[in-house]
DNA sequence: AAAATACTTTAGTCATGACTTGACCATCTC
DNA sequence: GAGATGGTCAAGTCATGACTAAAGTATTTT
């Protein structure tokens, strides 16, 4: 099913990992090294690697490297589009609700016995 | 690493699909019955209850079954809780950024020549 | 009662993901 | 220049995910 992955799909499935989203939480604080990233996670440097490639190619982190260290941070922009399609699901949801109570309140039905 | 999902895994994790989040974008507009949902979906019906399920126990859908048919709806509590997370980082970034910008703003630097 | 509808279940396949290990390569420090 | 530090690459393993196909169940229609 997946041909073609969009920036949403990416980012969305870039969260989905608790590894990854607790790097974004870190990053979030300010920027980091690779190894002050995988320091609170009980895993191989390579597996922090990996997982911050996935960060990468979503869009919600970036990254430079200058001398032997990696120092990275969050692209706000990538923490954005997935903002906001949640926001439209529920700003959706609310007006659906909303045609719902009018419906509810309404003193009669036009649709039944026309 | 995955030990026990919590509800922002389980939830983050249902989004990632991009066939769950077409069924959450439908559901955002109002309830609909399994079928109704696969119907512009290329793929079996068994594979659409499947998604059903994972949506359900991430807590981002709720349904019931009356007659032969089942209904399903967005429960709001699941997009506030992904939501929210998201709103947090955002923030957690700005107040980052405005750091950095009082520190660059500063005339002198008090950790430099004491 | 038979046929159609709307799922549900089970079992199996195939691809992807999340690691580890070990070798490797720069770049600082002494 | 030797050793430590910080990171990267390439395999390989093991678990999970996204399906399908086929059979089964419960309801509704005719």
């Amino acid at each position: 099913m997946l041909q073609q992955a969009t920036s949403l799909d990416l980012a969305f499935q870039a969260l989905a990992d608790p590894v990854r989203r607790a790097m974004v939480e870190r990053l979030s604080r300010g920027p980091a090294t690779v190894s002050e990233l995988a320091r609170p996670l009980t895993m191989s440097l390579s597996a922090i690697g990996q997982h911050l490639r996935v960060l990468e190619t979503s869009g919600l982190v970036r990254s430079e490297k200058v001398g032997r260290l990696r120092t990275c941070w969050i692209d706000p922009a990538g923490l954005l589009v997935t903002g906001r399609w949640i926001i439209a699901r529920q700003a959706s949801v609310e007006r659906d609700l909303e045609r719902l109570g009018e419906h509810l309140a309404a003193p009669t039905d036009p649709w039944r016995d026309p």
